[in-house]
DNA sequence: AATGCATTTATCCAAATGGATAACGGAGAG
DNA sequence: CTCTCCGTTATCCATTTGGATAAATGCATT
């Protein structure tokens, strides 16, 4: 367990990189955000930018993987995802923050931003350690298109890997205005139709 | 037109820009990298980080939406795009740049992060100007689903420009990575597929 | 009240950053 | 040849950056 100012400096530090990538904030603006006084909470908490960076990679991806792999052993328990849907309502579900703060999601962004201009930093963090529930629901793509050649399966989860990340990049982009209504992204069937739009890649 | 230096500059910008963000690379670097021995280069070919920037926006955005244009263009005068598929060839392929630098594309990439992390500055610099292909691209769309809903053809093509952007920039990431082969993303009939791919979330 | 510990605050620092400016060089025009 | 002009190069600069350190503050226990 953490104490309450590390906890505000990395829910806000995960705003701001979300927001403008990790190389377009500085320490000093995310201890001002958070309420202190001085920058050199950072390097007292967490040590230095970069552990602040990599703590923020871990705690969302094992939050992640942890909502996927129980998801999968409940769908396993009831004799597994039927449907290639279902499959993808679990990891699109399992992508949203269940208890995000006030000014909404962020790990979606902050991840993306990470892929696209820090992916070594992204890999080395994450490991391989909190990936095994994302692994577990393209096996069960796998399982359930036996009639499909397994290097078009291949090819079309991987289409459906960089459209879940733009997708819900875009949404929590959206969302985070609050300047205006998102009737669209906040309907309540949205996020089942994204797995529907992922399934449709998939099925083709 | 421009100096052979300003181009190389320009090429080389957008490259490391596509693979580390605006923020992560410095004008030293761009200078360096492009075999200037001086940073001075870019304020003297371009004015400003900054400016060099929005150029490339406006360069890049300019090209595509000129292809798409002329795309569009071709075929209405063959009785306009027939299917859904034939509209996401058209986005899809116009996307590519047909004659990338020797390092590869980097275009999608850069224009994802900026998306990303730099919403702001990208609207500002294409401002409405160079987006009309792609708005005709959703028209035609609209055009050929008129059995569907219009709010949920409109959520699906938000599905899909959020998807293409996520798709278009992981292909740019891999083909980028010239130390080994990448026969999935160098197959001729790939950007097909993403078409496909992409026509699948919209017909459902 | 005194002690010990955890946290915050105030400074300090070297390095890096974007930008400005002046010296330099070379090619073409007169 | 000499003079311009364009582009390059060498410096200089103020500011920002991440990080280090030491002083100050609070707070619980004795």
């Amino acid at each position: 367990m953490q104490t309450e100012a590390a906890h505000q400096l990395k829910a806000v530090a995960l705003k701001l990189f979300a927001e403008r990538g990790i190389d377009g904030v500085t320490v000093r603006q995310i201890a001002e955000a958070a309420g202190q006084k001085n920058h050199a909470a950072i390097t007292y908490h967490f040590g230095s930018k970069d552990a602040l960076i990599r703590e923020l990679i871990v705690d969302g991806a094992r939050a992640i993987d942890e909502r996927r792999t129980a998801a999968l052993d409940r769908a396993n328990a009831n004799g597994g995802p039927g449907t290639i849907v279902e499959v993808m309502e679990i990891l699109v579900e399992t992508s949203v923050d269940p208890d995000p703060p006030p000014w909404g999601e962020c790990y979606n962004r902050f991840v993306v931003g990470l892929q696209l201009s820090n992916r070594p930093l992204f890999m080395e963090a994450v490991d391989g350690q909190w990936n095994s529930g994302y692994q577990r629901c393209l096996d069960e793509v796998r399982r359930l298109s036996p009639d499909m050649p397994a290097d078009l399966v291949n090819q079309r989860l991987v289409f459906m890997g960089g459209a879940i990340g733009g997708i819900l990049a875009g949404r929590e982009t959206e969302l985070a205005d609050r300047s205006r209504e998102h009737p669209m992204w906040s309907h309540p069937e949205t996020l089942g139709r994204i797995a529907h739009a992922l399934a449709s890649i998939i099925e083709g």
